[in-house]
DNA sequence: CCAAATATCACCCGAAAGTAGGACGCGCCG
DNA sequence: CGGCGCGTCCTACTTTCGGGTGATATTTGG
């Protein structure tokens, strides 16, 4: 809310800083060229610095920490408990449910089949219809939402 | 080298943009405002656009030394923690790290390319590299890998 | 300043993934 | 019985991945 505030503020300057700029070019003090690059330069400015806010993520703190060896990182709630619910909601079959899983541990189409003793094609099948109702696709996504959703660890 | 010469052709279409505008001004077909208002955007979206080539991936490393609680290094809500022995260990570069939070938010080559403003050709010269490192051949796998050795959250 | 590390881009190619459509059998249930 | 969901498989096609190679830029550390 408050960004809103000032971003109308903002903008109102810029409006007011532009009826300045016109109305000297009225007067024909300068030449158009100054007003024009005047304009250019502040603008470029102004989405340099808009840009960077806008989708500032860039900095990535690295945390260094102090022990904690890595071996202790248990899956903490021991077990992963399946949500039966949200896979009855979404309506993904046992079959299909199974081959997410198997997707989340990185296996392709191929390693799949021969895992489960059925064809790439089958899988291939499979799998669409798993992305067709998770609504995404590709793997990465369909993992992502999987998880998400609590159908896989 | 070749930058200078796209800069130095870009500059010159925008000041023969400028010309144009300028022009046009003179007919006073439309009122300035138009005109202001057309410069101030098209050099705010260029503003943008500069503003995120050149400040790309500056990643700001803070080290900050955190003591963990135990074991429980949790994925739930607290942020993700950077393993940067890790990382270094691994050797893996800091815009191969970015490309590997990427794939793992489940996004294709070419729309890495786009949020990153470089060609897929390059993503997928990054994410081979990344792949080579890792160890691994698939992408999913990728993001299994980089998760246990913390390296993405 | 140079050298090394990074980052960028371009091709080409084969493999994998994904799309679209159809087909068949099986078991279940109204 | 007949429809329906499920699992299986297929063909044929497009797109995406990933590997490999080579070539510049750019940055950075010494």
């Amino acid at each position: 809310m408050k960004r809103l505030i000032v971003y109308g503020l903002a903008g109102g300057a810029l409006l007011a800083l532009l009826k300045v700029i016109e109305y000297k070019h009225f007067v024909h003090a300068y030449p158009t060229e100054i007003y024009g690059g005047l304009v250019a330069a502040i603008f470029s400015a102004l989405g340099v610095y808009l840009g960077l806010r806008w989708t500032r993520a860039r900095e990535v703190v690295v945390i260094h920490e102090v022990r904690v060896p890595h071996e202790v990182r248990v899956p903490v709630g021991g077990q992963f408990a399946l949500d039966a619910e949200k896979l009855k909601q979404v309506g993904i079959t046992p079959r299909e449910h199974e081959i997410l899983g198997l997707i989340a541990e990185g296996l392709s189409n191929r390693e799949i089949g021969e895992r489960l003793f059925v064809s790439e094609n089958t899988v291939k099948t499979h799998s669409s219809r798993l992305f067709e109702k998770l609504v995404v696709k590709r793997r990465v996504q369909a993992v992502l939402k999987g998880r998400e959703l609590g159908l896989i660890p």
